[in-house]
DNA sequence: TTGCTGACCGACG
DNA sequence: CCGTCGGCCAGCA
C-alpha cells in the first residue's frame, strides 16, 4: 500500500496472508482484488514471484477445483505437494483433500 | 506498436 | 461428456 500498487504486489500481499495449513484459489484472489476475470493474472503473478526475494507461498494457491495446477512451476511437480503436506494438507491425485474445509477466502476472512 | 501467450473461470453447444 | 470461446491484465518478441 505504500509503494508499487501494481497488480502483482496486490496479489503477493493477499497470498502472504494465507494462514498456515490453508489454501485459496486464483479466482478467489482475483475476485477479492475486484478483477474476477483476471484470475489468469494471479497465476502470472505467481510466476513472477519466482524472483526469489519474495515470501510468497504460492503452493497455497490452487485452482477452483483444488487441483495443483501450477505444481510444475515450483521447480518440480513434487515440490508443491510436499510443501502442502508439510503443512498438514493432504494431497490426493494432485488435488487438495478437504479443499472446501481448508479453503481460505480472502474476501471473507479479510473483508 | 501489434499481437500472442499464460499456474484461470464460467458459459455455451 | 467434451471441446470451444470470451474475458481480464501484464510481459515479451
Amino acid at each position: 500500500m505504500t509503494n508499487k500498487d501494481s497488480f502483482f504486489e496486490n496479489v503477493y500481499e493477499v497470498v502472504r496472508k494465507i494462514p498456515f495449513g490453508r489454501v485459496t484459489s486464483y479466482g478467489a484472489i482475483a475476485e477479492y482484488l475486484g478483477t474476477r476475470g483476471s484470475a489468469r493474472m494471479v497465476g502470472w503473478a505467481m510466476n513472477a514471484s519466482h524472483n526469489g526475494l519474495l515470501n510468497v507461498p504460492a503452493h497455497r494457491v490452487v485452482n477452483r477445483a483444488g487441483l495443483l495446477t501450477g505444481k510444475h512451476h515450483f521447480g518440480g511437480p513434487r515440490v508443491m505437494q510436499q510443501l502442502l503436506e508439510s503443512e498438514g494438507i493432504k494431497i490426493k491425485d494432485d488435488a487438495v483433500v478437504s479443499f472446501v474445509s481448508l479453503f481460505w477466502d480472502p474476501k471473507k476472512e479479510l473483508a
